[in-house]
DNA sequence: CTATTTGGTAAGTGTCAACTAACGGTAAGT
DNA sequence: ACTTACCGTTAGTTGACACTTACCAAATAG
């Protein structure tokens, strides 16, 4: 299982997308990212651990508080992923138009 | 929920990845796609109803055979939602940098 | 040193979803 | 009309996983 795999699969859950979307706006420690969310803050931390195992979000410690913040290049590999997908996706397409093209002759 | 939110909840299941991944080359009937997967075709048909719901594929009749494609609308939505995210957070985390280095006089 | 704040982890529970087997339905061939 | 090929749907089961409660560890305040 490839890391843009399990970045995929981690994004799945609307909880976790939910995390990931208020480090948008920057670094936060745990406790205020579970604030205004409908969960307790144990959850938001087993959501944090499976998003880092993503590679999508980083953290570091500041005294006794955890700051967690998005990792670019977790989020970079699912762009170049999407990027390559939607290249080949296209060029399949347009060979197919040409094919059924040529059917109708 | 928004389609967005569908297509990555529907990219979660790594078999349905698979299916996906096998349009890639180019539209193909169900009964081929099923053919070298691990799964029975009753669970492709399904894995496919998801994927169409989420906007990432299309179908057509073709006599008694189905042929579904990708459906490029469902990828573009992916793309420009991934690309905006992008954008926000790395500008977050350039602040981020600008704030840390402010602390550090 | 004690109390407080902050957060990761373990155990247990309930829900959801992916799968198979069985069935029905439609189109094409004979 | 009968058979064959192809596919969607339903019912039922099993495994994964999101969540809470309880507990423990580390850093700071007093």
């Amino acid at each position: 299982m490839t890391n843009v795999d399990r970045a995929f699969s981690a994004l799945h859950d609307p909880t976790r997308r939910a995390v990931f979307e208020r480090l948008r706006e920057g670094p936060r420690p745990v406790g205020e990212i579970a604030r205004g969310l409908p969960v307790t803050r144990p959850a938001v931390s087993q959501h944090l651990k499976v998003l880092r195992e993503a590679g999508l979000v980083s953290d570091r410690s500041e005294g006794t508080k955890r700051i967690y913040h998005i990792d670019p290049k977790g989020l970079g590999a699912m762009r170049a992923w999407l990027d390559q997908f939607w290249e080949s996706a296209l060029r399949a397409f347009a060979s197919e138009v040409e094919r059924s093209a040529k059917e109708d002759r």
